[in-house]
DNA sequence: TCTGGGGTCCTAGGACCC
DNA sequence: TCTGGGGTCCTAGGACCC
């Protein structure tokens, strides 16, 4: 085992919200939020007033009248969040990439050439506000898990170093919230055995916390509350899903709605595995109604598929097998498609439109041979001329855009 | 004042195989 | 014939993360 702690974990502050204040100085030190219906980001001075992201914009209001929302400078988010990651690929191949604006760096064969992690941690912390003008906070720990929670403790604009002989000390004051994978379920849980600190759970006799919780977070739980937690980064790691939703508002449930709008989304979830040439066979689609209860339905096919209208179909059965099981549900709130079983790579020449055994989804027939053009066609043609060039069923979309392209772009992974 | 969108992982039951 | 055990895959739902 390691016995100094060479992990960092960069987390940039309030991110969208302080990309904003950077482009328009009129903006800092104020409360202000990313977004409009929805609260995609919130800054320190809007947090003060317990002003939080997911948040719909009407109670953000509420809760702060003097709120300014900003539309949001998709690209720039995507070119700032790349610049502060290079600047840790600076010192040390070995990143671990975790959203758009946090990372893992293992500096342990950097040291003979930069100083110690703190110090790593100090000039990487000055070369982001320098060079890019953002605040960014940063966690030194022998493992990920604490060096995470370290700079949830070192944020705002700060720095934590947690020594290997200070760990238990540290973590076991913290409330168990701060875990990763501890959420309002888990903490809820944990709160009916009078479990709210790190220092509690670590106290708790494991089979308890797997009776609990199950195997797996029970496990997990107690071992990181002793700091026994796996320390190797993974640099690379292939996109498991790809999927797309569409909230709706409230909607009837029926074809006029449903068909054009889960064809939308099998263009956006088919086109990004045709691009990367990874279909998939599990096809997973989602029905939330009117009350926000949702159902899924998937299937799991033979052959691994990437055409926009296969998908759509398949998807449009899926979601008639949902409705025929809730009769009494008229109106649904939102359609979601999800692909995942993804190919590792296939080539995409060879890739042909196969699908579910029956008749008209067999590969090699007319029809499905003409779609496969037809999403040939259409990719070239995007290439070309943009996206928004030619595509299915955007004419059924006029108001149930919630949420910028780019924004939606932002959050998708590599596949 | 019913809250967006894109992801990951786990669980539990059933089917099926050895 | 009955009983038992282990493993894998599929499906539906849930919790969690950014």
């Amino acid at each position: 085992m390691e016995t100094t702690a060479t992990i960092l974990h960069a987390d940039l502050d309030a991110f969208y919200a302080s990309v904003e204040q950077l482009l328009d100085p009129s903006l800092r030190g104020k409360p202000i939020a990313v977004g409009g219906g929805v609260v995609l980001a919130a800054s320190y001075e809007a947090r003060a007033f317990g002003v939080r992201g997911g948040m719909p914009g009407r109670k953000a209001r509420e809760l702060c009248p003097q709120l300014i929302f900003v539309g949001g400078n998709f690209s720039e988010y995507q070119r700032l969040g790349d610049a502060a990651i290079k600047v840790l690929d600076d010192f040390t191949p070995l990143v671990e990439r975790i959203s758009i604006d946090e990372a893992f760096a293992d500096v342990a064969g950097c040291t003979h050439l930069f100083g110690s992690p703190q110090e790593i941690a100090t000039t990487i912390r000055r070369r982001v506000r320098q060079e890019l003008g953002l605040p960014i906070s940063i966690g030194v720990a022998r493992t990920k898990h604490l060096a995470k929670i370290a700079s949830q403790v070192a944020k705002p604009n700060g720095l934590v170093v947690v020594d290997p002989g200070t760990e238990l000390a540290f973590l076991h004051n913290l409330p168990v919230g701060l875990m990763w994978g501890v959420g309002p379920a888990t903490k809820a849980r944990l709160a009916e055995i009078g479990v709210e600190t790190i220092g509690q759970l670590a106290r708790t006799h494991r089979g308890a916390l797997t009776r609990l919780l199950g195997p797996a977070a029970g496990e997990k739980l107690s071992a990181l509350s002793w700091n026994r937690d796996p320390r190797r980064l993974e640099t690379k790691r292939r996109a498991r899903s790809a999927g797309a939703q569409s909230a709706l508002g409230q909607k009837p449930a029926v074809a006029r709605v449903i068909v054009p709008t889960l064809l939308h989304l099998a263009d956006r979830v088919a086109s990004r595995l045709r691009a990367k040439a990874r279909p998939g066979r599990t096809v997973t689609v989602r029905v939330r109604f009117a009350d926000l209860s949702a159902v899924t339905r998937s299937i799991t096919l033979d052959q691994p598929i990437s055409a926009t209208t296969m998908l759509a179909e398949i998807a449009g059965d899926l979601v008639r097998g949902v409705l025929a099981d809730h009769p009494h549900e008229k109106t649904i709130s939102l359609l979601a498609i999800s692909v995942s079983h993804l190919e590792e790579s296939a080539e995409l020449q060879l890739e042909l439109p196969l699908g579910l055994a029956d008749e008209k989804h067999r590969p090699g027939t007319r029809k499905g041979l003409a779609r496969f053009g037809a999403d040939r066609a259409i990719d070239k043609i995007r290439e070309r001329f943009g996206k928004q060039a030619v595509g299915y069923g955007t004419v059924a979309l006029e108001a149930a855009r919630s949420v910028p392209d780019e924004f939606r772009e932002l959050a998708q992974k590599e596949l």
